[in-house]
DNA sequence: CCAAAATAGTTGACCGCACAACCTTTTCGC
DNA sequence: GCGAAAAGGTTGTGCGGTCAACTATTTTGG
């Protein structure tokens, strides 16, 4: 795994890719095995657990997903019962979502669970720890627009 | 975007998903527009440029791609030219990979510009700094295992 | 008031990735 | 040696995600 030239555990965004994929396949198990739902299906549904979250576009500023997605997603909790789509009666564009009845009391369950989770990851930090992550992680994000670096760049004459 | 009940920008697994999903974004144009090849397919080039991998299976230690992945992948790379696909001749279950001329000079030309990435990424955080923020994403990755939190844990009679 | 633009949502295509089934070849144990 | 197990690769399938095209409504501007 080490004795490479290219050592990939020193890449800094080879790192957060394979934590980020490890949380990702953590919360999966995690919501599958107690609500039997997706991770992006629990996302959506905390999300709507917000009585301002009324419709797609809600979804859509609250979260950032793909309104593709979200529609598809959306179709997937209507057919497991958790939600409820009606159309709006101002604007017949717009499609009105709520939790239904089991749909909030997977919420309940849920949301202890998964905010259980939040606090086991970061037992073992300390409250400046967590800051000082938050920050750096933000310092990066900054950095994460379209870059333009030369081509040929060894031109140094 | 705030004002919600359930703020996702103190989540950190949020947080980090996010910036993951950026540096991706930004990688994945950087060698499309300075290679035109994908991520994944630059990814194992990089990997291949260590003269020590030779199969699909060091690929696969060095990376812990899925193999089907990197099957696929290495076929994309040799309709490119850009590697040598050759039966091994100790053992005709192995291919042997090389990069072929054309490979070796795209990754010549591209890993200097993403280096410049990896530094431009760095900018702006001290030594200091990037050794917590190693350390901090290790202290996570830890927490990645498997979890088993109680159901109806306000049992607390 | 009506045509054009904007908005809400749906659908299809494609990519990247993980998982599983499968085939071939090699290795292992008796 | 020979059959069983293991190892290296290939391929199919499904999920999650982005992008783009399209429909249906509403809003806007002349």
């Amino acid at each position: 795994m080490d004795s490479l030239l290219y050592d990939l555990n020193q890449h800094l965004t080879y790192r957060i890719a394979r934590l980020q994929a490890k949380l990702n396949a953590q919360a999966t198990d995690l919501v599958r095995c107690h609500g039997d739902i997706s991770l992006s299906q629990w996302r959506i549904l905390a999300v709507l657990s917000d009585p301002n979250v009324e419709t797609q576009q809600d979804v859509l500023q609250a979260m950032g997903l793909d309104k593709g997605q979200i529609s598809r997603v959306l179709k997937q909790l209507q057919e497991k019962d958790l939600i409820s789509l009606a159309l709006s009666e101002t604007d017949l564009r717009r499609r009105h979502i709520a939790l239904s009845h089991k749909g909030q009391e997977l919420v309940d369950r849920l949301f202890p669970i998964m905010k259980q989770r939040q606090i086991y990851l970061q037992s073992e930090l300390s409250r400046d720890e967590i800051s000082i992550l938050f920050q750096l992680l933000s310092k990066l994000e900054q950095k994460t627009g379209p870059l333009n670096f030369t081509d040929t760049d060894q031109k140094a004459e």
